[in-house]
DNA sequence: TATGAATGAGGCTTCATTCAT
DNA sequence: TATGAATGAAGCCTCATTCAT
């Protein structure tokens, strides 16, 4: 994933791939049919992450408020510790849906129990009185992981000022007065 | 631009684009120097129109809300009629940072003017008392940039089930909220 | 032939030549059907210039010693002055003997009436007892262009210490030793 | 260097050089990292040849006069069996230099080892009074390498009426007269 | 006679994948 | 299960040549 995230799904190439993984080519053959398959097993474990960390955020009983606060925290301490599982995500398989295109329906199969769980929690927070009713549910989704998104972009570029995690609170905040 | 979009930057090859432009592939060269120039043309012509529809709203007379009011439906529209523009953008600009890395500091050159014009509607919003103060600038250019972000994703995935254009007021009533 | 001399045959490139000449690309091609024509006249031009010095030797009623002398002086001359007649000469036409091969025998014949007037030189010196009687054609036809041909490749290289016309006698000296 | 020598740096595609190696084309990749860098080293290859035949000419305890004999003898020798190693290096490196122009001074590099030799052979004759004492180095490496080469160059010709290593003693001596 | 945009074949190089060991 | 040399399709780019004006 750290090769992915740095230069890409093209300019990961297996030979490189190989010697960072400290294997011979043929071997990563003897795991992955393919470069792809391989990609796809990454994409599922970087979704993974996340939707294991909302998921335990929603077994919680707590408010939405404090879900949303959470998973920010979560989320942030990823693209510290381990930016390249954010970025790759972002930039390999967001970047390259046609490639990871699924046989089936226009779902997100890979992403599939992330999306899953960001739905759990938006419609709590409806059920609680938190979220507003009438907003679509796809312009909630867009503001919960847009304002991620952009935010890990800009943490890429290495313009931020400040710790990333520092940002958390306020990140947070905005988010929620979307969703509120 | 329709090419980069919907292929990526890799599967956007030169003979494929020749073809749908109807011209060689040798005379693309009379043109641009390398497929990357080609496509970095294409990034300024993107960024340009978003900074130059950002630039007429930013000199109206009128409150920051109104201002984000009009910028996401002039946004949506571009989708709606030209969702190539903002896909290749968002495809092959963000998602391929480092191909386009350009010579100097970390700025965003190629898209520079829209980013300033984003830098100056936020600071009317602060000056006028509509944008909450005391708010990290990269958070509310995340609010802004991300929430579009996310839903442009969503309308190329096709999931949406309204026309784009009648997401507008609602999705400008969340941006304008991750802002106050 | 200075281009082609500077870059080679195939760094010559048509829209250079136009350039250098001032004409357009077209217009070249209504005074020679292709690249290769061009460098042929170009060919029969250089080695003219070499005939015709050489011819102009020849008929002079003089030592053959004296026209080896007066034949370096020339040369030297022109390897100052024009220095991409010799060297567009040995570059173009020595270093691609396949590509001029002429329809019929393995003659020079781009360059034939230069060798003619060698030959006229070789055979009035052993006529005149200056040239040993018994030395190989070839091997007279070798001291005289081969000690010219190097001399003309380190003045190319730059490598020489003195104004390249300061060394025609003591060339001129080894020569005539070569063939006496 | 068989078909360096036979149809020029150009002309020798990679393609074709795989075939005559009985290689895939990508192979030759995993060997030398480009086209030019397997040309350098066929250059480095072929020089080394004939500083290694000089090399071991000039340890031998004999005459300057010897020594021209015993390396126009190996010369011709290497001439008539791999006439692609001197062909090679007159066609692809001597009329090429520029692409084969090396970063630093103007300097042989790649055949540095040749050169030198001859340099120590020159000054051997020189010490030993059989080459003329004022004659300039860069003459006297005309005459050496300058009949050579235009030997071989008429030897490629196929103008030569007897066996190439007949006329050994008859160059050696047409050297040697324009060394003495 | 002059122009130069357009054409497209062909060359160098990359890299996913295979397979004999 | 591991190795890495070998394969060859495919992409970018160059440039001699054409032709409508």
């Amino acid at each position: 994933m750290k090769l992915f995230a740095r230069k890409g799904f093209y300019h990961t190439t297996i030979p490189l791939l190989a010697k960072e993984l400290k294997m011979s080519v043929g071997n990563i053959y003897n795991y992955f049919p393919s470069k792809m398959s391989l990609a796809k097993s990454a994409v599922r474990f970087a979704s993974g992450i996340l939707a294991s960390s909302l998921h335990r955020i929603n077994e919680k009983d707590i408010t939405a408020k404090e879900k949303i606060y959470l998973f920010v925290q979560d989320y942030l301490e990823i693209i510290q510790k381990s930016p390249e599982v954010i970025e790759f995500f972002l930039r390999v398989y967001l970047a390259n849906r046609d490639l990871f295109e699924e046989d089936e329906d226009g779902g997100f199969r890979l992403a599939e129990a992330f999306v899953q769980e960001v739905e759990v929690l938006l419609q709590y927070g409806i059920r609680h009185y938190e979220f507003r009713k009438n907003q679509d549910f796809f312009i909630s989704f867009s503001v919960l992981t847009g304002v991620l998104g952009a935010f890990t972009f800009l943490a890429g570029e290495n313009v931020l000022e400040k710790e990333v995690a520092s940002y958390s609170k306020e990140i947070a905040d905005a988010i929620y007065r979307g969703l509120a």
